[in-house]
DNA sequence: TTCCCCAAGTGTAAAAAATACACTAAGTTT
DNA sequence: AAACTTAGTGTATTTTTTACACTTGGGGAA
């Protein structure tokens, strides 16, 4: 009880890890931001400090909302990032250190994650953010802290969910094809899948039923299009 | 860039849900603390406030063993905990309104879980708990602040490692038989396993090894030790 | 109109994993 | 010697996973 004096209390953050499947390949929401001395920008996932009277999940989509105009979109909390250091540059950030009350505070985040369709919202920079923007992971630039682990984590844990199947038809269209679907969980898993016992297993699931329509102006056969069973879940 | 008034510094603590194997029932350790009026007591998690310079890996390590004395536990953060009314009542437990630095302010927690055989850890309250104690799972009290919901979520997440058969032969004594095993899954998994195909999977893990010792006193055929097979993680 | 291109669509056999199920063995106690 | 208690073992069945290659039906080009 005696050693109570080197509490601080530290800047509490949320960073959305929104990643955006455009049917080709996985990109991520990034924002660019200037830096104090004006001439650096970098790159940084959208997160912001938590204000006092909200939840951390409200945050989230708060401060998603706030700095890309993009809302409705289903944030899931992974972990917190707390090391002593982890954002060691703030200091670069002038936007940043005005905006906390203890500027000389550490900053604790809690990282949330999200998979969308691209093609379903438009970013929009606003607040700090100089632009927003979806990056191909296969060409991610070097981020702000220690947002690239953070995003490193995000994606083992987005794989994970699709090894286990609770995850991913949200990002295709209403109506899909099972080479889609196949399609996506390719590039989620960053490896091939053979086309039968993908078919198979994923209809065995019983969570997309056939429509009685086709694709048409496609350059092959026409695939049957499938929409998700929304009892089934 | 405008609203930047309402950020309040929250206060952030680390809360612990340790979860003890005595090989018949699975306890999760509380501690006991007296409120401020000094008459009522209440049951908590031991949890406390971060310090400035530590991370949250740390912090955790550092409370708990500051609280229970207990040390050398494998804490893995699970989750944080940030409604803004999580800890309303805070303002009963004097010790922790003069430890904050800003008392008026929300505390947000990051919660780890561990598991660990009982045996090994005999807690000694201190710090602010008047007592800490191992309290069986099934007859828990009512818990301070969200103290239950947290530790409900630490229990499902204690489940999913064990199916997934990523956790569980840490709380066994150095050598055991298969049917302390076994015994721990059911208890853990809160349901009967059939023996043999229970022993065949463990052993085709090959996360075990046969020791050539036997139990000894008991009344009954004795069984073959085994241990870790620490080469095989 | 014919031919070509392209992804869609389909089945089967083999291997591996999961499940259900019941008796004998080896100590201890009485 | 008998009784009690948990250890220890095998097989048949079902389910799941994996590997693998050809035909189909549209659109576009010649």
């Amino acid at each position: 009880m005696t050693n109570q004096v080197k509490n601080v209390n530290p800047n509490v953050s949320v960073d959305c890890v929104v990643f955006g499947f455009d049917n080709d390949k996985l990109n991520v929401l990034l924002i660019e931001q200037k830096m104090a001395n004006k001439e650096k920008v970098q790159f940084a996932l959208p997160g912001d400090l938590i204000v006092d009277d909200e939840g951390l999940d409200a945050a989230a989509d708060r401060v998603l909302e706030e700095i890309t105009h993009i809302s409705g979109v289903f944030l899931r909390q992974f972990k917190a990032f707390g090391d002593p250091n982890r954002v060691s540059d703030i200091k670069d950030l002038d936007w940043l250190a005005s905006y906390r009350q203890n500027p000389q505070a550490r900053v604790i985040t809690v990282a949330y994650l999200a998979l969308v369709k691209m093609d379903d919202f438009q970013p929009e920079a606003s607040s700090f953010a100089e632009r927003v923007f979806w990056q191909e992971l296969q060409s991610l630039p070097s981020l702000a802290f220690d947002h690239n682990q953070i995003l490193e984590e995000a994606l083992d844990r987005l794989r994970d969910d699709f090894i286990n199947h609770r995850t991913g038809f949200e990002l295709l269209p209403e109506r899909f094809t099972l080479g889609q679907i196949q399609k996506l969980y390719e590039i989620i898993l960053g490896k091939e899948l053979d086309k039968r016992n993908f078919r198979k297993k994923i209809l065995k699931e019983k969570l997309v039923t056939a429509t009685n329509e086709k694709q048409t102006g496609v350059l092959h056969k026409p695939a049957i299009l499938y929409e998700l069973n929304h009892d089934n879940i």
